[in-house]
DNA sequence: ATTTTGCATTGACCTATATCAAGGCTCGTT
DNA sequence: AACGAGCCTTGATATAGGTCAATGCAAAAT
């Protein structure tokens, strides 16, 4: 029984731990079948989210890392002042909940946008099994690290521009992390609101709208509602600098 | 020797570890004395920095990640239009240079506000040594939640706010870290320029000189240069939020 | 002691963006 | 097909904060 099962993971673990996305977890290094199987062990493949479903909420206690297999999430907190600022957008491939791990508990929410399945990774397992496993516990640390560096950037994308600018670095950030998971052209969705555009970048909603129409009426994009076209990349990445 | 040598760690280390303020890394959880020790011996000490020094710069390699003994620490980066946007002051206790682990490339500078000592603490040698030291691993993934949180709370605290409650949350935020450091009453020097702040905040700078007079007109706090004392503790928190 | 230099303040003006308000699409529902 | 609820757009107006420019101050250098 223990043999059978230990061969029907190793096959099984491939499409989980891909499917999963967890592979920015355990693909970068030199992590072996039997390593990614033991992984794949951890991962706890969670029922689907549906638009406006909270995967947590801020207090929750913290149960485990979340890697996205598809959908989009928006994480924000609420202001005392009841503003809601929008902290980040997770995509399919990207980590979240890493917040958490300090104080056990979860800083901000974290709502579905769209539909969208996550794998949880209990983080203290995941902890256990790096000490077994060196590589893990490196492609851990480079998860968060990474986490830390696209922080910054957003800082340094918020600090001192136009609203234009912001809209345009914002589009060709999504753009970009888009890519990375699906086969893209020039065309893709907005997974999110106005509203949470605006409460991401520090805008007014109004502003956003403007900007987008004004880009629009420029040629530089095509929307129709949350479709977005860009038709001139080269003065899009122009107007970001 | 050896034996000597290690009796002797075990009394240096102490103070090394208490000194360079590698507490974060090592204080939290229950590691004994000899599990401080072998920390101790991966710290390299560096010589002080002087006001304007840079500890890195953007593209410098990444050696290991770095805990501030004493003084402060400014990091930054620099848009495409030359401008300079400011992502963090780094006070005593504190530990930077997190964002360089993934690429092993530090993204940003990283330059001293005054005179200042750090401890380098080189980086695949602390994750070596997590493999057999669990509470160590633990404690890593901790400091490095901890920076993840703490970039979002100055995303919140960023988004949609007047310039006046970015400076005034600015203020209580340092004078909140400082006193973790040092015994402090309401008084206390402001390590960087109107220039950084403004920097830091996203504003002009000055804006921020005439935020800081204005409340100083108003009596909640007093300045003169870059000392500061905060005369009205509760109006002060009640312009925060 | 005096000059220099960098940093900070203050004032006047202007523009980008927020705010307020009204109306128009779109999509999901009955 | 018509209805309603969200979302989005558009316009008019107000204002916070940016920009430009001049001056003041204090510590470092000569």
């Amino acid at each position: 029984m223990a043999t059978a099962g230990s061969n029907l993971k190793l096959i099984h673990v491939k499409s989980a731990c891909e499917a999963c996305r967890v592979r920015e977890l355990c693909l970068p290094t030199s992590l072996n079948d039997q390593d990614v199987s033991l992984i794949d062990d951890l991962v706890i493949r969670r029922a689907p989210l549906n638009k406006g479903d909270f995967l947590y909420r801020t207090g929750d206690k913290f149960r485990g890392i979340y890697a996205l297999q598809y959908g989009a999430i928006k994480t924000y907190g609420v202001t005392r002042q009841g503003r809601e600022q929008v902290t980040g957008f997770h995509l399919a491939g990207e980590v979240l909940g890493l917040d958490a791990i300090d104080e056990e508990i979860h800083p901000c929410n974290a709502v579905a946008l769209e539909k969208t399945e996550v794998c949880q990774i209990p983080f203290h397992k995941l902890e256990q099994l790096s000490t077994t496993i060196p590589g893990l516990l490196h492609n851990l640390s480079k998860v968060m690290s990474r986490e830390i560096k696209h922080e910054e950037h957003v800082l340094m994308m918020l600090g001192g521009t136009t609203a234009e600018q912001r809209i345009v670095r914002f589009i060709l950030n999504l753009k970009q992390r888009m890519s990375k998971s699906e086969v893209m052209g020039y065309s893709f969705k907005l997974c999110m609101s106005r509203q949470d555009i605006s409460n991401y970048l520090g805008l007014a909603l109004e502003t956003v709208s403007r900007q987008l129409t004004n880009l629009q009426d420029r040629d530089v994009l095509e929307i129709h509602n949350r479709y977005i076209t860009i038709l001139n990349p080269e003065e899009l990445q122009k107007l970001a600098d």
